[in-house]
DNA sequence: TAAGAATCGATAAAAAAATATCGATATGTG
DNA sequence: CACATATCGATATTTTTTTATCGATTCTTA
């Protein structure tokens, strides 16, 4: 069965980076097979619930007395969220965090290619790690020349909504926050917040 | 130390941080009261969902025809969350991600204190932002002398699970890892995972 | 080649969560 | 003061998600 993404429901999609994450480690040991068991031991489920999500986004069933075969397992998750297609992004704000970000080679492997980076301040336009940091004027310019449509916000709090603002009215369709405030936005922009402190505060309540 | 008041269900939970973001942006626009219905208006949910929600964490119901108290809502939600009470925090890797986080201020909102971080390479010890970076070495030390049980990694992947594992010797018992790599901790280790290129990659895709 | 073990997928049951409905309550207004 | 209205909370219903059960499949091995 084919990877339908309709009939993936969003509990299932919510594990899918999980497993994708958990298969590659499995593969660098040399893993070939693994088992819904040893699985859902591993990660804290139940074997049949991972069972129940495999069913959805492998592309061929898991062979009984073997389980899954792990390459398969990870080209079909890739696929399915998308990977295989190359995504342009830009940064909003390069202050510590912004150039961190930046300067993180990870995204290529999913498919996410960090063109350049903005900032209002002089003294922060240059390039880091390679890559550019223009000034804020030049966001429409970029945008719109590359077909960007995802943005990674990491401006102070004070300064969000306005660079929110900046972003949408350029044709920005997807932003990843870092600022710990609500962004208003219009329809057909999503929003996701990434709030660290709010990460480790549920660590710790966990 | 299992999340014993637990009348409030996961999915609440999840959304809980979500209200807080929502709720200190209307105060600080001088908003007192805010129904239910606008909440779940500006936050994309129903209203119905969001009353079930405040039900369980308010400390007093809503008012009739003007909705909920902001600032009682605010402080009812950081109560729950725990940020009236202090923790402390380590960063293991000072890289460019982990030198963010420990010169972010933000973190003192939400309760949480950033003591240090901790590196191998002797180029990175020192300080940054007024926080020292000792090398790791002095991991069990500072950690055993303040009681620190939650960890932040911010290491490359190759070395996270060495890292986590000498976390977890000196007795953290709670991570945030930034490395897109499954970790594997003894039970009574709780880890979280904050994978940038996924939380990307899920934006792209949703 | 037949018995046995490990694993799967499908179906069924249970639990959790989201959504709808409706009477109750407080407030402003004629 | 009576009424219209916005909003709530409680209960009921539907949908979604998790968990349990069990026969089918495939490999190992005696």
């Amino acid at each position: 069965m084919a990877t339908a993404e309709n009939a993936v429901s969003k509990a299932t999609f919510s594990r899918v980076p999980a497993y994708l994450r958990y298969l590659k480690g499995e593969a660098g040991k040399g893993v070939e097979y693994v088992s819904s068991a040893a699985i859902a031991k591993d990660m804290g489920l139940s074997a049949v619930g991972v069972r129940k999500d495999l069913a959805l986004i492998s592309s061929r069933p898991g062979k009984p007395r073997f389980g899954f075969e792990v390459r398969r397992l990870i080209a079909d998750i890739e696929k399915f969220l998308g990977y295989d297609r190359w995504t342009n992004a830009v940064i909003i704000g390069a202050g510590g965090l912004g150039r961190a970000i930046l300067s993180y080679e990870g995204f290529e492997n999913y498919g996410i290619h960090v063109i350049a980076a903005f900032d209002n301040a002089p003294a922060k336009i240059g390039a880091v790690g390679g890559k550019p940091v223009y000034p804020m004027e030049r966001l429409g310019d970029v945008v719109k020349r590359s077909g960007v449509k995802v943005c990674i916000l990491t401006v102070p709090r004070s300064a969000a909504q306005e660079a929110c603002d900046r972003a949408v009215e350029t044709g920005i369709s997807a932003i990843l926050s870092f600022a710990p405030v609500h962004l208003r936005v219009p329809d057909g922009v999503t929003v996701k917040y990434e709030d660290l402190a709010v990460s480790l505060a549920e660590l710790c309540g966990a």
